[in-house]
DNA sequence: TGTACATCAGTGAACGCGCGTTCACTGATGTAC
DNA sequence: TGTACATCAGTGAACGCGCGTTCACTGATGTAC
């Protein structure tokens, strides 16, 4: 956590000039802001209002507003897959799959602004070699589970139909239920996920 | 298409103080609108502009631009559904429904920013009496297929997880192409889905 | 068939808003010697 | 241990933008008699 063991700045780091930790402090406001506001609902400024720190202040460390969204989606992208390889709980490739898209809605619905903003690559730069990696990553666990011992997959190769069919039962699903399909109302779609989503994923052939 | 035998208004009614279809005029100009600029890309300004009317014309018909482009979701839900109905060529359960899933997907692909407003709720309003009764026909034409036979579906019915099945692994599908999982070069997404869905549709067990 | 009048469907100027980014600047930090 | 100086990380005012909506208005239409 710290990098001193005598830590200095632990007094008053709060009136520094100098922040010291802004590019954390931006990435935290920012997702609070899509949070509350939905991914469309994000502005620069708000971000920097909720930071404390003046609307040019970004700029030093993201670039521009697309370069804050895209290490947001960076990061969105590495506890989603982590989220994912901590839901194996071993079992058959069938239980282990299940066990796993219930893990994929659920990273969904307990974080719907930051599931949102993974996919929306208007807003995002597709091309960050960070978020590119950490997106592969995420793919690559879940392609794990669905067909083990396989080999990288070559581009295009038919055997990775069966992780592009898990993949899109669950994605589409979560998308469902964040779209307000199973109700919009407070919990209404986590509830409905946690009941309809065992019976949904029987229909899925691994 | 006419209401008049002797349409009196063919001869020049683009310089009528009145438009006429001005409301016709203003979905296929939102139509263009998104299609061009993503449905975030969407103004209401410049749609009267396209239109060839002034900004304020828009409230006339449709209230706000809420308004229009829940008419225009609208519209988009029925000729889903239309286009369900139409890929229905027969068969046993498991080629309607694949045959289905292929029109759904390529609906998407075709249409992508229509697609993309559907389940935009936070655009459109939801409560829409048109809106709802046009997104429940396309869940009916999927329903029907998936569960032939089967009686009008009591809310939270767990006989419906088939369709919910279906319907995930179609929509997620989709919405991976749409976000260009599978590419984003000119026609990639479509090859690919021409390619992959109906290797991946083998894993749907309904 | 003609007229008065209510209603409808537009105009176009204006309002106020929040936004992302730029700019010249300054305070704080770190490093070479 | 001290000093000069480059670099870094902020400030805050300002720019210009396009937006949705409001407003008082007017031209066109339709209807009652």
């Amino acid at each position: 956590m710290d990098d001193n063991l005598n830590s200095v700045k632990t007094e008053a780091p709060s009136r520094a000039y100098h922040h010291g930790a802004l590019r954390q402090a931006l990435l935290a406001a920012a997702e609070t802001v899509i949070a509350e506001r939905g991914v469309d609902g994000f502005s620069l400024r708000e971000t920097a209002r909720r930071a404390g720190v003046s609307p040019a202040a970004p700029a030093h460390h993201f670039g521009d507003a697309r370069g804050l969204l895209t290490a947001l989606a960076t990061d969105a992208f590495r506890k989603f897959a982590d989220a994912l390889a901590a839901s194996d709980v071993g079992g058959d490739r069938r239980e282990r799959a299940r066990s796993q898209g219930l893990a994929y809605v659920r990273f969904a619905l307990s974080e719907p602004a930051k599931f949102d903003l993974m996919w929306r690559y208007t807003l995002i730069d597709r091309n960050d070699p960070e978020l590119a990696e950490a997106g592969r990553r995420a793919f690559r666990v879940l392609d794990e589970v669905v067909r083990p011992g396989a080999t990288r997959p070559a581009p295009g190769d038919p055997s990775v139909a069966p992780s592009i069919a898990a993949w899109s039962m669950v994605h589409g699903f979560a998308r469902l239920a964040l779209d307000g399909v199973f109700g919009t109302g407070p919990g209404e779609a986590e509830r409905a996920a946690e009941r309809l989503l065992p019976l949904v994923l029987r229909h899925l052939d691994v």
